[in-house]
RNA sequence: CGGGGCGUAGCGCAGUUUGGUAGCGCGCUUGCUUCGGGAGCAAGAGGUCCGGAGUUCAAAUCUCCGCGCCCCGACCA
C-alpha cells in the first residue's frame, strides 16, 4: 500500500498518560487511539498486525480440528444464573438491563454460552469429542485498567471449548490445545513461558498459563535455572532459606513482656533484639462462604508473606479478606499487632510449614503494649502447618534445592481443565457406550490477542521504536524512496514495490514527500522489520537493505532485493517446526 | 476501595502562588529555498482554558460541587 493514502498518525512527542514503553509506542506510531479508560480504537496499523495475529491462532486451532463460531457478545442473565456465575463474577461484569427490564450481561467469556448450545443438541459419546472456538470481543469492567493493551476493558480473546466423554480425552483435548498455544506463539516470535498456574475462579484442577516474560507484566513467576521448574508464584513452592534454632530455647518458660507502641514485626523486632525470621506473623482473616463466614488466624514466620491465592485454594474460598479491626477486638481481645496462637481456641489456626519445629519465637500477647517470648508451636499452641508463604527469590527451589529467581511476566493464555462443572450445573448429559446418561468433560482455553501484540512490543522494542517480528508486523517490507521527486529513484522504488506485490510480500511504499530522516524515523516507529532504501546508488544498480532489529543493512541490486526480503522474511517464523 | 498526580490548540507544555480577558515548541495550511536521519525563512489557520454553581467591576487563576484521565496499592480467568 502507499503511505500518502494511509492514516497512520504518528506523533514525535510521548503522550503524557503513558508510562508502558508498548502504551507509549502504541500511541506515538498510530496504532490506537484512546476512547475511555481501557477502550481503544485499533486504527489501521494496530488492526493489521490484530489480523495476522488472528490469522495464526485461526490457522492452529484449525490444524487441531477446532470449529469456529461466532457467537453473541450479548448474554442473557440466565444462563449466567444457572452456572452460578451471575453473582460470582460481581461488578468485574458489565450488566445491562432491556426495555423490558430483563438482566443482561456483556460476554467476558463463553462457558455459558457454549453449554447451552451443546446440551440443546450434543445427545450421544459418538458426537465428542467437540472443540469449538471463537475469536471475538470480551467485556470485563477491570478496576484498574492499565499500561495501554496491556489491561484494558474491551479486548480480543480466542477461546475455545472441549467436550469430551471422559477424563481420558480431556486431557487429549488439553493437550492439543498446549501445543497449539507453543506453535502461536512460535509463529508470532515471542519469548514465552507455559507455567503451572492457580486456576481462580474458573473451576476445575489442571491449569497452565502462556506468559511473556518482561518487566512491564504484572503476573509473576518462579522459575528454576537448575532443574526447569517452573510455576505461578501464586502456586509456587519452595523451601525457605532455614534457621537454626537455638535448642537452649525448647525449654524456656513462655514469658510476657512489654512492647508498649510496637506493632509491626519490624518495630518489635528491633525492640526486642531478635530477628524478624524468629518471630510469627499472627494474621487474622475472615473466610465468606455464600451463607457465612469464619475466621482463621494464618501464621507466618516474621520475614515472610503470606500467599492469599495458596490460602484460598486451602480452605476452598474465592474470598479470603483481611479482618476488620472491630473483628479483631473481637476475637482477640486486642489490636492489631498484639495478637497472636497462645490462648487461643474459638479460632481455627493455620500455620505455615516454616514455623513447624520451631522453639523460642516471639508472637503477640492477645494484650495490647505486650508480646510473649519462647513461643513453641506445638507446646504453646496446636495448629494445622501448611504450605502458606509465598516464594522470595533464593528461596530452595522444591525439587533441586538451588536458589529460585522470580521473573516478572505477561499473562497472554490460559488453558484449564474445567471438569464437570458447566456440564452438570447447566444439564449436558449424553449418553454413553452403556447408554447411562453422562455429564461431558469440558476444558476452556483462551488467548488474548491484543495480550500478544502488547507483549511482543515489550519484548522487542529500543529508542526509536518498535521492532515488531515479521510474522505479526502491520508490513513485512517498507520502500524508503529518499527522494519520491527524483525520476529514477521513483521508478525504482515502483518497480520493487510492484515485484514485492506480485511475490506476495506485504509491503509499504513510502511515497510521501516528506525528508528522508522523517522517513527513516517513521519507519522504525511504526516497526517495521525490513527497509528497502532507495538513494543516489540507485544510478549504479544498487539499493540498500537494511534490517531493523539488528540495524545492519547491506546493498543489494534492484534485481535481488525481492528476492533477498523474501528471503529474510519467511526465515524466521516456522523454522521449528 | 485506600493513597498520589493531572485536566489550557492535534501532541508536549508555560501561565494559576500574587485575579486584569491566553502563550511557547512540535504538528497543520500557503509560498520560496533545501533534500540520506524528525530542514530554513516568511505569512497564516486553529481555544466551551474538563463541566456547573458561586465570589468579584473582572476568573484559566479564588471557593464549592461534579466529571474525566494517569500512577501506586488492594482486586483480578
Amino acid at each position: 500500500m502507499r503511505w500518502s493514502q494511509l492514516f497512520i498518525p504518528t506523533l514525535r512527542d510521548i503522550p503524557s498518560e503513558a508510562e508502558a514503553a508498548s502504551h507509549q509506542l502504541l500511541l506515538r506510531a498510530g496504532y490506537i487511539r484512546q476512547l475511555a479508560a481501557g477502550i481503544y480504537s485499533y486504527l489501521f496499523l494496530a488492526k493489521r498486525s490484530l489480523l495476522k495475529i488472528e490469522r495464526i491462532i485461526r490457522e492452529e486451532m484449525d490444524l487441531i480440528g477446532a470449529q469456529e463460531f461466532h457467537l453473541p457478545e450479548l448474554h442473557p442473565a440466565e444462563v449466567w444464573q444457572e452456572s452460578g456465575r451471575w453473582k460470582m463474577m460481581g461488578s468485574d461484569m458489565f450488566r445491562l438491563q432491556d426495555r423490558w427490564g430483563r438482566d443482561l450481561c456483556l460476554g467476558m467469556t463463553e462457558e455459558e454460552v457454549m453449554t447451552t448450545i451443546a446440551r440443546g443438541e450434543l445427545r450421544s459419546y459418538k458426537q465428542l469429542p467437540q472443540l469449538w472456538y471463537q475469536i471475538q470481543t470480551k467485556f470485563r469492567d477491570e478496576p484498574r485498567p492499565k499500561s495501554g493493551l496491556m489491561r484494558v476493558r474491551r479486548f480480543t480473546m480466542k477461546d475455545s471449548y472441549s467436550f469430551d466423554i471422559d477424563e481420558k480425552g480431556l486431557e487429549a483435548s488439553y493437550r492439543k490445545h498446549y501445543n497449539a498455544y507453543c506453535r502461536i506463539l512460535s509463529r508470532s516470535g515471542l519469548d514465552y513461558l507455559s507455567v503451572e498456574a492457580h486456576s481462580g475462579a474458573m473451576g476445575g484442577k489442571k491449569s497452565h498459563e502462556f506468559v511473556l516474560p518482561s518487566d512491564a507484566g504484572e503476573d509473576v513467576v518462579v522459575t528454576c535455572d537448575a532443574c526447569d521448574y517452573l510455576a505461578n508464584l501464586e502456586k509456587a513452592e519452595s523451601t525457605p532459606q532455614v534457621i537454626e534454632n537455638d535448642a537452649s530455647t525448647k525449654a524456656n518458660p513462655l514469658e510476657e513482656f512489654e512492647t508498649p507502641g510496637q506493632k509491626t514485626i519490624a518495630e518489635v523486632a528491633a525492640f526486642g533484639g531478635l530477628p524478624a525470621s524468629s518471630h510469627i506473623k499472627s494474621l487474622a482473616m475472615v473466610i465468606s462462604e455464600e451463607t457465612e463466614s469464619k475466621a482463621v488466624l494464618v501464621l507466618l514466620r516474621g520475614d515472610h508473606q503470606l500467599s492469599e491465592a495458596k490460602l484460598s485454594v486451602l480452605v476452598s474460598s474465592e474470598t479470603v479478606r483481611p479482618a476488620h479491626p472491630e473483628e479483631i477486638q473481637k476475637w482477640f481481645g486486642a489490636e492489631v499487632g498484639y495478637i497472636g496462637p497462645v490462648g487461643i481456641s474459638q479460632v481455627e489456626i493455620i500455620a505455615d510449614k516454616a514455623l513447624e519445629g520451631r522453639s523460642g519465637l516471639v508472637a503477640g500477647a492477645n494484650k495490647n503494649g505486650w508480646h510473649l517470648r519462647n513461643v513453641t508451636p506445638e507446646r504453646d499452641f496446636k495448629a494445622h502447618f501448611e504450605d502458606l508463604r509465598e516464594v522470595v527469590a533464593g528461596d530452595g527451589c522444591p525439587h533441586c534445592g538451588q536458589p529460585l529467581a522470580l521473573k516478572k511476566c505477561i499473562e497472554v493464555g490460559h488453558i484449564f481443565q474445567l471438569g464437570r462443572k458447566y456440564s452438570e450445573s447447566m444439564g449436558l448429559r449424553v449418553l454413553d457406550e452403556d447408554g447411562k446418561e453422562r455429564a461431558p468433560v469440558m476444558g476452556s482455553y483462551g488467548i488474548g490477542l491484543e495480550r500478544i501484540l502488547t507483549g511482543a512490543i515489550e519484548q522487542n522494542h529500543d529508542e526509536a521504536g518498535m521492532m515488531l517480528p515479521a510474522a505479526i508486523s502491520p508490513f513485512e517490507v517498507v520502500i524508503v524512496p529518499v527522494n519520491f521527486k527524483n525520476d529514477d529513484q521513483r521508478e525504482a522504488a515502483e518497480m520493487i514495490y510492484e515485484r514485492c506485490l506480485k511475490s506476495g510480500l506485504d509491503v509499504l511504499l513510502d511515497d510521501r514527500p516528506e525528508r528522508a530522516g522523517v522517513k527513516f524515523k517513521d519507519a522504525e516507529l511504526i516497526g517495521i522489520p525490513y527497509r528497502v532504501t532507495i538513494g543516489k546508488k540507485v544510478a549504479e544498480g544498487l539499493v540498500e537493505l537494511s534490517d531493523r532489529s539488528t540495524r545492519l543493512s547491506t546493498d543489494v541490486t534492484l534485481e535481488e532485493a525481492v528476492v533477498s526480503i523474501r528471503e529474510k522474511v519467511q526465515a524466521a517464523p516456522l523454522a521449528d517446526f
